[in-house]
DNA sequence: ATTCGTGTTTCAAA
DNA sequence: GTTTGAAACACGAA
């Protein structure tokens, strides 16, 4: 998970700092609270589903990168925002400038209507069960009910579903326990794979030009290519609005 | 030139 | 409860 990844990235750059500017490049990224932070210290950065939370010594800024957000040590892109400390400068660049920063006193109130976080451990089949219980959809579009389950986006679901070898559009109450049990496992998987690949990479797969072929995920944005498990070919359709893509060949 | 699709998530409407 | 479309916005690809 990237948003884990950052988190991990700022702890490192601010925490024990104190800001000595924000440089507020487009307001639109500003959304409540005061902006004038110089003096706050940080006293460390905590992460909630795909928020971001920067404890200050009063308050604290709560991120959300939204999809194209990201902080880089270089303003190698469309820059928003510039948060300095005394040792150094973190950029935060944003490309749909969709990204959230707030000031407020304490995270949850930014925060919508969230279930528990699904990492790091591995959720055994009741615990699956309870979170997608009275659901009746289809499975893909219900791992993304921020209030069932926090955190998982589209990628995240359409990858789980198939490291499941579970047709996205599989009714949740047909899902069985021996299913659910694959789906903690696939799960715990995907997202520690993905955190890894974040650590390594950051988003290159799709950044600057190099179109997919650093594209680290099994179906995702693979339409037409060979599944990787039974050589099945990837297709692409759209379910509540976004793009799924699925192997009809082992996901059952 | 214009349209389409995009890593997020909430909301309203049907 | 479910499903769809729209809303933030910018840009590359078709």
């Amino acid at each position: 998970m990237e948003v884990e990844a950052t988190r991990r990235w700022l702890d490192q750059r601010l925490t024990g700092r104190a800001i000595v500017e924000l440089d507020l490049v487009d307001r639109r990224l500003w959304k409540c609270g005061d902006p004038e932070l110089a003096g706050r210290r940080v006293l460390g950065v905590r992460r909630r589903a795909k928020w971001l939370w920067l404890q200050l010594d009063q308050g604290g800024l709560a991120v959300h990168l939204r999809m194209t957000g990201r902080f880089a040590s270089q303003p190698d892109g469309k820059l928003r925002a510039t948060l300095s400390t005394e040792d150094g400068h973190v950029h935060f660049l944003d490309t749909r400038c969709f990204a959230e920063w707030h000031h407020v006193d304490a995270l949850e109130q930014v925060l919508g209507r969230l279930g528990p976080e699904p990492w790091p451990g591995v959720q055994p089949a009741a615990w699956w069960q309870e979170r997608m219980h009275g659901l009746r959809g289809a499975i893909k579009p219900a791992f993304m009910k921020q209030d069932r389950i926090a955190g998982l986006g589209n990628i995240a679901a359409i990858e789980l579903c198939w490291l499941a070898e579970l047709d996205p559009t599989t009714r949740v109450p047909s899902v069985g326990a021996a299913t659910w049990t694959r789906v903690g496992e696939a799960c715990h998987d995907h997202l520690t794979r993905a955190l890894a690949d974040a650590l390594r990479d950051g988003m290159r797969y799709l950044n600057d030009g190099g179109g997919d072929h650093d594209n680290p995920f099994y179906v995702y944005r693979r339409e037409g290519q060979p599944c990787p498990r039974c050589s099945g070919l990837i297709e692409r359709f759209v379910q509540a609005g976004r793009g799924t893509f699925w192997c009809p060949g082992c996901q059952v």
